[in-house]
RNA sequence: GCGCCCAUCGUCUAUCGGUUAGGACACAAGGUUUUCAUCCUUGGAAGCGGAGUUCGACUCUCCGUGGGCGCGCCA
């Protein structure tokens, strides 16, 4: 039997990290098995399911490399079938209509009324209840309109599904489900619950907690690759050590067997991490065009400058790519800002504006300005001062580049040129001088 | 209230009856009287409680406790 698993979520316009993990575990258990990634929209709510709705959630599946197999499926066409369906259990016998509300007449599905249901979790394990503890619940409202229950069974059983794989949250449904494939006579799909993402009070997650959509994550600066490897931590292992791991290897290795069955909370910093991680590895071709499109897009031009050493700086400390350019434009223009905190504590210092001009003095008069001299007479300006490195890098340091994060200094200001750096010195030891910073 | 489910470091997790309970994030210290980052080393940090089964329970069973979910003519 060829596995075939989809993804079923209503359009509102935004995509939950909650609900994109179910994608994210229903692509990687298709991938692995060989089988085929299905994409129903349930647009039943035809207020929220605006084409927008629907673009946007297109728009975070592909973000994500999510690519599904066959044709999307959208369930508000499937409304005849559904209605059709419904007709034909009340025809066996199997639901009945009702007008207990008093709006007109509804469809009431059977459930049963003595026994044991019981169904197997995938991930949960066996799941067991009295069937005196179900009641009967409506599949066709008396508007007419077919009710989730009724729609999600019906679409699930006419595109073959052999796995439905979903949110905690569905657990007591399924049991409702698979009564409804039953009476349909359809073969019951294996089932597989996820855990929660919850809070730090173990609430579900939401947008009260912090970014909580997939657009908000791709706004921040957050890779793909890397919000998709952490939400696959939450909820399941490798079984080793492994945790960042390629595409290919996620396919491989993931099995439902190996999902958690409780809870997991967000911990954002582990994201972060994670994000530094994969723009780390990123090959240096592909940090180079995120890298100059962001410059660019700052108005700064990469023109006359060391691009490659500066790269090579930048890739490994830069943990989004939303703190480009802010966090090198001194590479790029004279014109860089400074960070009023870091004036105030390391340039409005006794002494700090004869210290800037002494040290251009002494860069302009080196015969060669390279890491290793730069450093040197740093080094031995402290001592001839009996003051110390410390006391002259952080001055420097903000002096030409505005903030007190960033590059070795030597290295910053090698990458920077000695003109540039003996001019910038002057400059704002002028500009301290004159009280214009 | 009734029903279902869950429970290992602060967090994500490994362990599927026998381990000094491992890894990662975060935190702290060191390498580094130049920051941040990277890299390396080190450190502290966990089996909810109580019974039972067993030669031996984090692991199996039961009872508590705590938490979550469900109980719509929402999805």
């Amino acid at each position: 039997m060829s596995v075939r698993v989809r993804f079923a979520p209503s359009p509102t316009g935004n995509v939950h990290i909650g609900n994109i993990r179910a994608a994210i575990f229903n692509w990687l258990f298709a991938r692995h098995e060989g089988g085929k990634f299905l994409l129903r929209v349930e647009d039943t709510d035809r207020e929220r399911s605006t084409q927008e709705a629907i673009d946007t959630l297109l728009g975070c599946m592909a973000w994500l490399g999510l690519d599904f197999d066959e044709p999307t499926v959208f369930q508000s066409k499937q409304c005849a079938r559904h209605l059709a369906v419904a007709d034909e259990l009340v025809r066996k016998g199997l639901a009945y209509k009702d007008n207990k509300g008093g709006g007109g007449e509804c469809v009431i599905f059977r459930m049963p009324k003595e026994g044991r249901l019981e169904y197997t979790d995938l991930v949960k394990g066996t799941i067991k209840k009295k069937a005196e503890d179900t009641q009967d619940f409506v599949i066709v409202r008396s508007d007419g309109t077919p009710v989730f229950h009724l729609s999600n069974v019906v679409d699930d059983i006419d595109m073959a599904i052999t796995h439905v794989i979903r949110g905690d949250d569905h657990v007591e449904n399924t049991f409702k489900h698979i009564e409804l494939f039953k009476a349909i006579g359809a073969p019951v799909p294996l089932y597989a619950h996820l855990p929660m993402i919850v809070n730090n009070q173990g609430k579900p997650y939401s947008k009260r907690d912090g970014a909580a959509f997939v657009g908000e994550f791709k706004e921040q600066g957050y890779l793909p690759d890397a919000l998709f490897n952490f939400l696959l931590l939450l909820g399941w292992a490798p079984g080793d050590d492994r945790e960042v791991l390629t595409r290919e290897e996620m396919i491989a290795l993931f099995t439902l067997d190996r999902c958690k069955s409780s809870a997991a909370r967000f911990d954002v910093k582990k994201l972060v991490w994670m994000n530094g991680e994969y723009i780390r590895r990123q090959p240096r071709e592909v940090f180079e065009a995120e890298f100059v499109s962001r410059v660019q897009a700052g108005g700064l031009s990469t023109e006359g400058v060391d691009l490659a050493g500066i790269m090579e700086q930048m890739q490994i400390r830069t943990k989004f790519y939303s703190e480009l350019p802010a966090s090198c434009a001194y590479f790029f223009t004279d014109a860089y800002a400074f960070d009023p905190k870091a004036v105030e504590k390391r340039l409005k210092v006794e002494g700090v504006t004869a210290l800037l001009d002494e040290v251009a003095e002494s860069y302009a008069a080196l015969p060669i300005f390279d890491v290793q001299t730069a450093h040197e007479t740093l080094t031995a300006m402290g001592e001839s001062r009996g003051t110390g490195l410390g006391s002259m890098v952080h001055p420097v340091r903000v002096a030409v580049s505005g903030l007190t994060e960033g590059p070795g200094l030597f290295e910053m200001l090698v990458l920077l040129g000695r003109d540039k750096v003996c001019a910038r010195l002057r400059d704002v030891a002028k500009r301290l001088r004159d009280g214009s910073l």
